[in-house]
DNA sequence: TGGCATGATTAACT
DNA sequence: AGTTAATCATGCCA
């Protein structure tokens, strides 16, 4: 059915055109029928009516929709996270660049970059797309305003709708953003485990403390940060060494002292001498590391030299005694029984 | 390639 | 919070 746009002459003939013409699109460039409708006689006075009736009906739903808006919590949520791990906000890993550090953090680093430049572009495209289309659709409106009754509100709202599909694209994307890091963080989290053994400076560094303060091979928090800036370790690192060491140390004491006691009492049953628990010097010399239990005479059943003659001396944690006597005396050798060696620290 | 050395992690404890 | 003891997982060497 064609419609016809010749002015009408009565009001129900323009009330019903305009009603078909309600129907129609006008946003196809039909020029002419757009032209005879702006000039009608009676087009400002209508187009004041449908304002008003449309500002009492549609209002309404503006302002439930539009203060909803605010800050959106996930979002923001988002965002700290992505400027926490670097993505988002100023380049992190630029400033860490000459550091020297080992080939898995290189790798982290360098995929950390890739997702940073996805993310930036893909949010520039984001960006782009949101304000182009925004403009194309308040030209849009811009050019029905002149038609139909679309008021400054009406336009604000469709551009925050708008605005809020883009969101929940934006949200998407950063989402799937904060996947990929998390992700890549397990990884490289989990390549921790991938241990690296320490310089040999460093373990001399620590093995040369651990030693002398053998009586007492607890550094304080400020003995381990030296220790860690020393060995270009951080202070846990050293934390980690010290309790490995203690336990290493002292479970090679005591797997030293079983095979002694073991090789004591062969001996003496081969002697027939029922004497157990004191091994000869030399079954003592022949053992484990770092010299330890070097002490002649060394008692393969107790731990110190002097049996219960220390008394209540040795307190160190429930440990009973390794730290307090068992010298570790590479220099000196075969001495003396050394205890307290320095209790400072 | 197997086995020991060693740094890191974890649970339990104090 | 700092340790111990057990354990994991990798590095390294014969």
């Amino acid at each position: 059915m064609v419609v016809s746009i010749e002015p009408p002459n009565s009001l129900s003939d323009m009330l019903h055109s305009l009603q078909v013409i309600s129907d129609e699109t006008l946003e196809d460039n039909n020029h002419e029928k757009k032209k005879s409708l702006e000039m009608h006689p009676m087009r400002s006075a209508l187009f004041q009516v449908l304002c008003e009736v449309k500002e009492k009906t549609v209002l309404r739903l503006q302002h439930s929709s539009v203060d909803d808006q605010g800050e959106d919590p996930q979002l923001m949520r988002l965002d700290n996270m992505l400027v926490a791990e670097g993505v988002a906000g100023p380049d992190k890993n630029a400033s860490l660049g000459a550091d020297a550090s080992s080939s898995d953090q290189a790798d982290y680093r360098m995929k950390l970059t890739q997702i940073r430049q996805v993310y930036n572009n893909e949010l520039v495209r984001y960006e782009e797309a949101c304000g182009e289309f925004t403009q194309h659709v308040m030209a849009l409106l811009r050019d029905q305003q002149r038609l139909r009754p679309i008021a400054k509100t009406e336009v604000d709202r469709m551009v925050s709708i708008i605005q809020k599909k883009f969101n929940t694209i934006q949200v998407q994307l950063k989402q799937s953003t904060c996947e990929a890091v998390m992700i890549l963080r397990s990884r490289h989290l989990d390549a921790r485990r991938k241990r690296r053994n320490f310089s040999k400076q460093a373990t001399e560094v620590l093995n040369e403390y651990f030693y002398a303060h053998l009586s007492n091979p607890y550094p304080s928090e400020e003995a381990k940060e030296d220790l860690a800036r020393q060995c270009q370790i951080t202070v846990s690192q050293v934390s980690n060494w010290f309790g490995n060491k203690r336990i290493r140390y002292k479970k090679n004491i005591a797997k030293a002292q079983e095979e002694a006691n073991m090789y004591a009492a062969k001996k003496a049953a081969a002697q027939g001498l029922g004497v157990p628990g004191f091994p000869s010097a030399s079954v003592a010399g022949a053992m484990p590391p770092y010299g330890m239990l070097a002490f002649p005479g060394a008692p393969g059943a107790m731990m110190t030299p002097y049996g219960g003659m220390l008394g209540s001396g040795s307190e160190h944690l429930g440990m009973s005694a390794p730290f307090d006597l068992s010298a570790y005396n590479p220099q000196l050798h075969s001495g003396m029984p050394p205890l307290n060696e320095d209790k400072k620290s």
